[in-house]
DNA sequence: CGCCGAATTGACACGGTTCAATTGAGGTGG
DNA sequence: CCACCTCAATTGAACCGTGTCAATTCGGCG
């Protein structure tokens, strides 16, 4: 379970009990092949954290096709709130371990669970929406550079908070064929996207290693906003153009 | 709260009592202008439901464009979940009336409220989480006419669950150029695309007043799974990939 | 009647897709 | 230790869906 208190505790500071806690509410471990399908549209799911290894929430088309809705880091939990069937199916990128945390939801839930672990399980959550926002502003309104440095901007923080790697060079155990599903694009058009950010000295990423050369350079490419800056910018609108009754 | 308790009623049948409870927890109303801002990015929010009016979900990027995240529709709930700040800003895409819920979201929350009440509520939260899923598909993997096919069928059947118009006949009270930013498009050519599915006979849009002429045809070509088969089909696919250790 | 925002149209450029090969790298067996 | 196999990465060329720019028309309202 480290990940998961590494980054809970990040997001807000647990006591001992609180990393107790979660260690005594998690179930068995449950290990997933490379390409195993962990949880099927549809089907119902019980709550989960990754403890290794990504996992792809992704949909399928009826044309073969897919859209990887996001990935899952280790640390990250599944599922904590949906009650009934998933709208995504869950497929293992690696080998994957994940924990049975029902127990834990529950106590989270229901507020059996201190006050500090709620908040960071809440922050968690906020973060997921986050991300998913970000997810949907890449595919509406980025280019394919755009799309591609954000993400791994992205995953790099988020890897970052779990303890698991530098935010600008990490591993990414994912094909190209992987990224495109996840950014809209074809495979092909990757594969160029990256060559042209390596060619302009802004990142490497050769075979499984990512190393971001200007993050600045980067987040400002691609309009990234870390995620310690959110909430605190004062607006750049000269005054609201709201109107209350 | 009329189209709020029709639509939680929908998703779960309530009891005289759990209406009854809504209006209780329901405060002030708020009224806001056209093209008002209910609530700016970063701020933190209340939870609110629309009562009457279209709300967008929406992220301002720094060269000035836009990213529509999702419509309110009346009946929405906004922010049940959320409790700090919020990762997008909220519009009035029309005249608007809210309610303050905080009791009601609080009630929810904690499990004060009748158990009919949290089923309801919870099955509005996974609509919205299908909702959202259903965008990314949109922009990632569709195209023009595909992605207003679906998001008018959607539109539709959201309507419909709140009891405020035919599925295949409402009035789309947004400018084009809403759409086109919801969809990841240019105002140009969503124009284009209405047009196209114009002339073959799939769809009116005139004005603000929408008709799906062949909600199967467009069903079809766009992908789209209406809300009641979710949960009940057979798996097409042969045997389980998955491997559990 | 005249105004203004919304809708519509045309021409052109470009980002991204598709198809079809080819190259490269890691893993396995002889 | 090398030949071979396979999957991932790379390349080229043609095609087409969308974006952009710049007018023009439409429609409702004062």
């Amino acid at each position: 379970m480290d990940p998961v208190v590494r980054k809970l505790n990040k997001l807000h500071a647990l006591s001992g009990s609180d990393i107790d806690e979660i260690h005594r509410c998690s179930l068995r471990r449950q290990h997933y092949h490379h390409d195993a399908q962990i949880c099927r549209e549809g089907e119902r799911f019980v709550c989960r954290a990754v403890l290794s290894g990504w996992v792809a929430q992704v949909r399928e088309l009826p044309d073969g096709r897919r859209q990887i809705f996001s990935f899952l880091l280790p640390g990250d939990l599944i599922g904590m709130r949906r009650s009934s069937q998933a709208h995504s199916s869950l497929i293992a990128m690696t080998e994957v371990v994940t924990a049975d945390i029902t127990p834990l939801c529950e106590r989270v839930g229901d507020g059996r669970s201190s006050m500090a672990l709620q908040k960071a399980c809440s922050r968690a959550e906020e973060m997921e929406e986050r991300i998913l926002l970000n997810h949907i502003v890449r595919l509406g309104r980025q280019t394919a550079s755009q799309r591609l440095a954000h993400i791994l901007l992205e995953i790099g923080e988020r890897l970052a908070m779990a303890d698991q790697a530098d935010p600008c060079d990490y591993t990414l155990p994912i094909t190209q064929e992987n990224l495109a599903d996840a950014l809209g694009l074809s495979l092909v058009h990757i594969n160029r996207t990256i060559q042209s950010l390596r060619r302009e000295q802004l990142m490497h990423l050769h075979g499984r290693h990512v190393v971001l050369l200007r993050p600045e350079r980067l987040m400002s490419l691609a309009g990234f906003t870390p995620i310690e800056e959110h909430g605190v910018r004062a607006s750049p609108h000269a005054e609201p153009r709201s109107w209350v009754n």
